[in-house]
DNA sequence: GTGGTAAACGAACGTTCGTGCTAATTTCCG
DNA sequence: CGGAAATTAGCACGAACGTTCGTTTACCAC
């Protein structure tokens, strides 16, 4: 059972390096260096180089749906739920959860053109978050909070457009890039608000009704 | 001056490689198998492995200018032209100018993590290419054409996502990826856009007054 | 045609890559 | 405590990496 925790510890490792060098540039000779032991030892518990890319890619789900989603859920269903998930993403990169910006976001752009395990496998946790991003958009239509003629895909396509967006900007020392993109998922959400009559007030018609919030 | 054609040729077969496998899967031995000389003879242009890494970014920016922004310069200034680069900007992924798709978009990715000469590269590149697109923006606001209270590095972050979210998706063959961001683009420009009397009939009011076109 | 320069080649260097083996050590259970 | 099982280390391998070297080929001016 000592192993498991040993896994676990080289996957860590692993989720890191690969997080800045790439999947790719993980290699087995630097890992066991950097975690002080031996090439075959470390070799032994993946049996193919390929599995322990495989093993990374799954270790790296798994933080980020710990760090980054799952908080997220705390918020009540429907639109808050929907800006929590925003507003954690955000946040998920500006806390620095991989040393190299978002896993995926570098992961799916360094396998896009190369059929395999590896392409599939990150295609594959790319789905399920998308999913989940799509079905936190649903809810929020169903509570009523989100016009009904959204489209949820387009809306779901949008928003990760701008997580990534955020990511090159924010990895490019650009202090304002997590607002940017904070403003304009407000505005893009905002925009597909159902009219909330209770606090009707005056909103500002014309180019966009947006809030002012800055994010955590 | 045999040899500047020679450089020429190698250098579009390693802006393709590098395309699909990255700048650090792009190798010399690769590289001269596939042009069918020694590895030697292909070295001895460039002296040291960066510098052919250098050289590659330069020849991909020249084939971005190329194929997808030059072209979208005859359109006339202000709107027409912004519209139309981003119409080409889909166009050039879809074209397949890069067969791994957009080579900058690639290379953010896998360098923003990663000090040197190549990410500062990288990164000029991007810049010049996010100054072109602030430019394209500012000049449809001095013609009048754009909303004067819009932020001209707001809406260029915002395209500039959304061009990566549909490389992203694209490149997952996802048959709407285009029109997706097609939509989403035209929206968030008719957003901005000054109301222009001449032809104002009867638009959709609410969630945005989109028009249906389809992108090339 | 001949001489000189530029371009491409082939072989080899030292490293590092991933991957097998086998031996030593540690951990766990009865 | 002792022995089986799991875990780590040591060593060697073939291949590929970037790079250097000396040599040969191709080209152009005279």
């Amino acid at each position: 059972m000592k192993g498991a925790r040993t896994k676990q510890g080289i996957l860590e490792r692993a989720v890191d390096i690969a997080s800045v060098e790439g999947l790719e540039g993980l290699t087995i000779g630097r890992l066991a260096e950097d975690l002080q032991m031996s090439k075959s030892g470390l070799f032994a518990h993946f049996g193919s180089r390929e599995e322990l890319q495989l093993a990374t890619v799954e270790a790296a789900r798994q933080r980020f749906v710990d760090e980054m989603f799952r908080p997220a859920l705390k918020a009540p269903r429907g639109y808050p739920r929907l800006l929590a998930i925003c507003r954690s993403w955000l946040d998920y990169v500006k806390r620095g959860v991989f040393p190299g910006g978002c896993f995926f976001a570098a992961a799916s752009f360094e396998f896009d053109g190369r059929p395999g395990p590896i392409r599939d496998a990150v295609a594959s946790a790319m789905d399920i978050w998308l999913g989940a991003l799509e079905k936190a958009i649903r809810l929020a239509k169903d509570e009523g909070h989100l016009d009904k003629r959204i489209d949820v895909k387009q809306l779901a396509f949008e928003l990760n457009a701008l997580f990534f967006g955020a990511n090159f900007s924010y990895m490019r020392e650009d202090k304002r890039a997590l607002g940017r993109a904070w403003k304009a998922i407000e505005g893009r959400l905002e925009a597909s608000r159902v009219d909330d009559q209770a606090e009707a007030g005056s909103r500002g018609s014309g180019v966009g009704k947006r809030a002012a919030a800055e994010p955590a």
